[in-house]
DNA sequence: TGAACATATGAACGATTGTTCAATTGATAG
DNA sequence: CTATCAATTGAACAATCGTTCATATGTTCA
């Protein structure tokens, strides 16, 4: 059996470990979500999804709107790709990104309620 | 007037510059933003926070459904407590922590769904 | 008061992150 | 083909992050 030695509250103590147990997601799906909200977690590519919140956009020309060069704009989207966030479009020699998903709108949405009461 | 080198789509461009200087959020709130995400982007602050979707939990308690230092757990639940999605209570030698804000829910919420398809 | 328990805090450490720079890939027009 | 523009990629760097350890604060009870 466990040990219990914390708080001196036993049963409310082993109620708890339970309701962890039955509740708490699988180590995987955790790990997922903090890994999607780390990607939130940058003014850059924050800046950068709100510009495709307006419109399809070219590399150069975000790099230009959000003042960086175009190769850390160019890391950045590709983050932004490998979590699903964005997709891509060649056309010649530019690559138009686009938001992928609507998700994207709710979450900083609500990230910005949050901030801003 | 700005000097426009880029892409070889000039008009394109100007909109997109006007489209940004609109509806892009001042950079405070963008920081503010990206910093609230930061703190949903590590799976120990995820997992305190799926067991404080359940109930009021001390810090020792949570500890220990956690597997982890006492130390660690509070250095986490300051940082959540900083950002205002945690609030605390003294009772006794004890201190509870429980969720501070419904957003929380729902943004963790709309994480899961984008993770799960 | 002093001992014991619960929590908080500061310094230190390795690990991860975002940007820069240089080089490369891909596409188009001459 | 070659030259040029747009985008990607990898290595390197400083900066930030999460945990651990040791120590301090706060509370209760004897």
């Amino acid at each position: 059996m466990d040990k219990i030695e914390c708080c001196e509250a036993q049963e409310l103590h082993e109620d708890l470990l339970k309701l962890v147990r039955d509740t708490l997601p699988e180590e995987d799906h955790l790990i997922d979500l903090a890994e999607l909200f780390k990607v939130f977690g940058d003014s850059t590519r924050i800046r950068i999804l709100f510009v495709l919140f307006e419109a399809e956009v070219c590399v150069c020309d975000l790099a230009e709107a959000l003042h960086m060069t175009q190769s850390a704009i160019s890391h950045q989207l590709n983050i932004l790709k490998r979590n699903k966030l964005v997709k891509s479009r060649r056309e010649g020699k530019s690559v138009f990104y686009s938001l992928a998903d609507e998700h994207v709108r709710t979450i900083i949405g609500q990230g910005m309620e949050h901030i801003l009461e």
